[in-house]
DNA sequence: GCGCGGCCTTGACTCAGGTCAAGGTGTTCT
DNA sequence: AGAACACCTTGACCTGAGTCAAGGCCGCGC
């Protein structure tokens, strides 16, 4: 095991670090969420060992293209990003929105070949795991092949959810979910889950939620005026988390 | 290999054979669908052992229902299943139908728990995979493991057009693009691309493509006036393929 | 054969959210 | 500092799909 670099370990989300990347799996603070399990100090260096990290991404890069070879899944670990796939006629559907600690690419896994794109929203540190090395390493790993399956599944999971909220909910309860998933996220993370930085477009809110741009900005004035959230432009403030799962109508 | 039985060879999935069981996956004419790897044949015997094959479940009986114990993932072997989740507030959302070589129960691995429930809708036969001896096989064999990786995979993907669908088309797309779905499958199948008998009520496509009952059934409507389908209650006929793929305006 | 219940279709009306248009605010580049 | 641009908000209007209601069709049990 490398040593850990003076300033590194707890390096975390906020200050992407540009001149060294001598964090490892061990000394990730965010590796209780993006390695759930209890692996054993040995094993946690052998995953260590085939993961790359490279330099941040910045705002607007892409991570992988659709269509693009599929050669690894990545981690975030600091920044966020998005992921979406170009309909026929051009148009944009955001699949997904990515904080630390979250994994991102397993679509790519079925037919060798990256189903979405995946574009940072703002500069974004990566750990790069290729599939192959992970292939291997479960293999031998029970615990780790396991770990990749219910990752997998927890991602179909929450496909699953999207597909309700979308053919079920009204406007105001797929932004009042969002808004909440959003908090739980945070708080995981031991970040503020009432008061956060969104770091995605309401272009991109509306696209996700499937909204228009005008819907997703009359329901935060609405919830505004109902007290339920402090909007400032990209500030939010949950003020009423009752209302707002009230508002949300759902389980999370 | 052991060889086939007399008849059992090729009972496919139109008469489920309630008199015995003795299928086997290298008899088995689904194999190219359900296990599109070249498996080495003591491979598929060996997953063969695994699989367990009960009897046959009448229409509405319930496969697995949301929350209950995650044990096994299964394979259809004839007939169709409806997956669904119910929301807190009692309504439902149909997030899949599954035909014959297709692989269900995958969003119970996450929590150990099925995150929906599986329903027949007419009488299907089902083989069951224990997913704790899938994991023991898969750490042995790295093709069955890469399978059920793409597997995966593949129902995330699956499910992201659904999403973009749900958010972006209007509602003769949605079922322009579910009609297209079935002739594929079926072709996948060897039956006929553009005949066939809906398994699924209105209500359950309804449901699944986020539309009333009479939304579909208004569609329904259209496309016969427009020469594109021929509709008689469960019966469908494609006229115009290329029309059908024209409306639906999305990839597949 | 008849009556009942489940499923499907059709029509008339309503409304949530989309569209179009205008103006505001914040950020970046020069 | 100022211009240019990207992003956000608000209003007025429109429309696709939902709701409500009625009637038809088909299969099943008696």
């Amino acid at each position: 095991m490398t040593a850990p670099l003076a300033n590194d370990g707890d390096q975390g989300e906020l200050q992407p670090c540009t001149h060294s990347y001598q964090v490892n799996c061990g000394n990730c603070r965010l590796n209780s969420i993006c390695l759930p399990l209890a692996l054993e100090s040995d094993d946690i260096d052998q995953l260590d060992s085939i993961i790359q990290r490279s330099k941040p991404l910045q705002k607007n890069q892409h991570l992988y293209r659709e269509s693009d070879e599929f050669q690894s899944v990545y981690a975030v670990r600091s920044g966020t990003l998005k992921a979406y796939k170009t309909t026929d006629d051009g148009r944009e559907q955001v699949t997904g929105f990515y904080f630390p600690g979250e994994i991102l690419g397993m679509d790519g896994i079925s037919n060798n070949t990256h189903a979405s794109s995946a574009k940072a929203l703002e500069t974004s540190a990566i750990c790069e795991i290729p599939f192959n090395s992970l292939e291997q390493l479960s293999s031998a790993m029970p615990s780790l092949q396991r770990h990749f399956f219910q990752l997998m599944s927890r991602e179909i999971t929450e496909d699953q959810q999207l597909i309700t909220l979308l053919s079920k909910n009204s406007a105001d309860e797929r932004v009042a979910a969002l808004m909440l998933s959003i908090s739980t996220r945070n708080a995981r993370r031991k970040l503020s889950a009432t008061q956060f930085r969104l770091p995605m477009s309401r272009v991109d809110i509306g696209n996700y939620l499937g909204l228009t741009v005008e819907t997703v900005s009359r329901v935060f004035s609405r919830m505004q005026k109902l007290h339920i959230l402090r909007v400032d432009n990209k500030e939010i403030e949950i003020l009423d988390t009752d209302s707002l799962k009230g508002m949300a109508n759902i389980g999370e």
